[in-house]
Parts: C-alpha cells; sequence; structure tokens
DNA sequence: GTGGTCTAGACCACT
DNA sequence: GTGGTCTAGACCACA
C-alpha cells in the first residue's frame, strides 16, 4: 500500500493519515473501498497495531473513512469530510512558516517564491495525471 | 523583543530561534548588536534560562549568532549562516507537505495553490517595505 | 559500554562523545546498532540524563547516530558522517595547539616532535590490530 | 605584542598566556626584558585588566615571569620554567586526543597521521627560522 | 555580570 | 518502554 520512512522524523502515526490521505483525495482509494484491516496494516508495515488504530481513529474523526463494526473499515464519501475552516487556516499558516525557513537560510524572497511556485505547480501537475488515469 | 505563542504547537525553543532569524535576516537586529543575556531573556518570556540557552545554540551552530564567554551573544556577519543544500531541501519538503495538507482538507488544487502564493506574496511585499523603512 | 573520568578536564557530555565516536570508528558500534537508551546509559554512567541526551543529540547532528522516537537510537551508516573540511581544520589546529603546549614547557623541538610521532603511530597500530581482529 | 582573537573559543586568559609563552619560548622576548604593565596591556587589547593580572599571575606560578614590586614584570630564566612532568603528559594526552578527532571526522589513520606531521615540522621549520634571526 | 555544564524531576507524544 | 521538551535551581570559569 506504502510505505513509511522511520529516519523522516515525522512520526509513524501521522506518515500513516498522510498516506492514506493522499490515497483517497488522488481517487486510488474510491469511495466505499475497503482499507486493510488494522492488524493486516500493521504487519505489512512491521509496526505496532495500537500505531495503525490511532491513525484511523483520527482518520475517521476527520469524516475520510468510517467503520462498519464486524465489516472493516471504508473509505468515506469526500462530502464528509471536515474542513474546519480554523484546519485551512492553520495548514495555510505552515506553508508559510516553511516558506520563512527558506527565507532564514539566506534565499532571496524570489528565488525561494519561485522554488516553491514550482514545486507546488509540479505536485498539481502530477495529481492532476493520477486523477486522470 | 518579541512574544510566545504557548498555544502554537511549536516549541518554546524553536519559536525563539525563528523570531530571532527572523529579526537578523530583516535587518532589526543588525551585525555585532548584542543579544539579551540567557538570563534576561528568559525573565522577559518568563521562560527558563536552558530553554533559551538550548535557542541560542541552535543559532550559532548554524552560523546566526556567535558567543563570547563571559560577555555575551552577538548577531554575527550573515555570510556565516550555513546554507546547508540539505536544509534547503527540507525546508521546500516541509512547504510541499504543508500545501499537502490543505488539499487533504478537500480544497481544489487551484483553490489551494492561489492561497499559498497569495500569502506568499504578501508575506515577500511585507518584507520588501520593511527593508525598505 | 564505557567509562567515565570526572577529573580529565573534558566535560562529561563530550566525553560521551568522544567514546562513542570511538566505538563507531572502529567498528565495535556496527551499522544499526542499538545504543542503550538515554535513561539506561544515564543510569551505567551514574549522571543525569539529560547529559546524555545532550551527546546524543550532537551526535546525531554530525550523522554518527539516528533516532527513532518512541523506539530507540542507532548507528547511523558511516557515508553519512559530516566531515565538514572546517572541522578538520578545526581538529589539525588542535593538534597544533597541543603540541605548542610540549614546546612551551622546555621541550626541544625534536624531542617534542619525537615523543608525539611515537604516541601517534602507537595508537595508529593498536586501532589497526582492533580492526584486524 | 599581539592580537587577541575574540571568536576562537578559547579564552582570552589562555590567549595571553599561550602568547606571551610563545614570545618567551621563541627568543622574541629575551630574559629579563620588562613586559608591559597590567594596565598598559590590557589597554592594547581593550580588555578588562583583572583577565591579563590572572594570566600574569600564572605565568609567574608556572616560572616564565616574575615579579618586582614597583619596578613591573620581567621575562624569567628559561631555566625556572616549571616542566612538571605531569603536564608534559597531559600535553601529549592533548595531542593525542586532537588526533583522534582528526579519525572520527573519517580520515584515513595514514592521511590523519601526515597531514598532522607535516604540519608539526613545518612548525618547528618556522619556529627554527625565527631562532636564527 | 556572562555563558557552559550538570542535576533532579516532570510531562508529553509515540511505539 | 522510548526520545523530546521544559522547569528549577546549582556550580563553574571567565570578564
Amino acid at each position: 500500500m506504502f510505505q513509511l520512512d522511520m529516519k523522516s522524523g515525522k512520526s509513524i502515526y501521522e506518515q500513516i493519515i498522510d498516506n492514506i490521505k493522499e490515497l483517497i483525495m488522488t481517487d486510488v482509494l474510491a469511495e466505499n473501498t475497503r482499507l486493510p484491516s488494522v492488524r493486516t496494516l500493521s504487519r505489512q508495515l512491521t509496526i505496532n497495531p495500537n500505531t495503525v488504530q490511532k491513525a484511523f481513529k483520527e482518520l475517521e474523526r476527520e469524516g475520510y473513512i468510517f467503520t462498519v463494526s464486524g465489516r472493516g473499515t471504508f473509505v468515506g464519501p469526500k462530502s464528509s469530510i471536515k474542513a474546519d475552516p480554523a484546519q485551512v487556516k492553520s495548514a495555510l499558516a505552515d506553508v508559510i512558516s516553511a516558506f520563512k525557513q527558506l527565507l532564514y537560510l539566506g534565499l532571496s524572497p524570489e528565488d525561494a517564491r519561485d522554488m516553491s511556485v514550482s514545486a507546488i505547480d509540479a505536485l498539481i501537475g502530477s495529481v492532476g495525471k493520477e486523477k486522470g488515469l
């Protein structure tokens, strides 16, 4: 399904959430698709089941997936995703905060801007392609 | 000198680092300016001296400031800032990672892009103005 | 694992750094070996965990080890060691500075040179033997 | 007389001691030469007189200089320098310790040895020349 | 006064 | 259990 990067600094828990969000938002995992069980996924990633469980709980809370007791966990409708304005604000603040780091490293504002916009556009382009498949 | 935001998620020492980097990069703190002492700053921010110490050490490692034992801590020449290519790469990855969060919240790629670029341009504009004064 | 020398003049955390570097460079600690936890090592050496933490952080910054939060600290690949030319220059300056101290004590330059080279060769010989085993 | 390097990491106090020892051992300051007064030297170096005083006390304790009350401070006979075997041992240990740092940075033992011996020989050569003048 | 190091003990997120 | 951060208070060398 995906791979973890143990040395990335990000916690495993966040990596699972981000990876699954990405798979859902790019329609690789379509609505109502059944996700691997907590046990199966934890075995695949050779991590503790508790860690997977915690990530699934968070995804459910945010409306990305839903659970049917005894049947499994499924991808929810995109409409149910809770796009809290506060979360949008916070994510945008993170973009700016990361951008500032580029400036602090001594890059000119123009270089930093070009670099960032190019990277964003490359990302959007590739997502577009994936969706087209 | 600046204020801390206790609920920002960022750790205190990271906030100190970012704030001082910003003051240096915008020339509010000029080369050879003496920074407040570890004790003074910790009193102003009502935090523990060790926390300030940690931030100062990291800033010194990255070349923003230098220390003269028994005399104080001073703003270094901008040329000594260590702009490790790995750090640039990492900061750019953080921009992209934060941008992806916007997409995960359900925003269209176009909206997310516009929102981010606008915020970046607003930031660059304001920094430009500050330097111009 | 190793012993500390409380009267050596070197600070405790520097001794930890040097000892672990030595164990890694002589392959006593192989890549991916798990180091003792911060708490375990601090108990063994009867020092404060913060002091071990500080040493580990510095070793991580220099690329000798890497950390997986919640799992432990591990020996990194030797290729990731950051051999900053500035550090080489600084270490060489330290050799010369220590050598000058020998001259200041009244030794003839020839005696000081012989003494130093002999000690270096003895060191290289013993390291070679260890690696050969 | 000499210059201080505020950013060198070495304390001012040690720099004064090492500089004066060097001037004495290379016969730039001959026996019975009068040293600048504490006040004069502290003004020249723009540092606190206490710092110079402390350095002079240490030099006197090690037998490099002697004080005549009301007249000033003078270079002593080289024969009075206290070349404590313990100090020789300690200085040699510092040479080895600094040499090890070269190894820890990933240099081959041979490269590190060559580099160090060359630097030592260069130093001896230049000292020899100075003495010849 | 300054920064540098260390201890003792706490709380947190994550595995 | 693990590492990461923080507080409170101490002692040191140096200026």
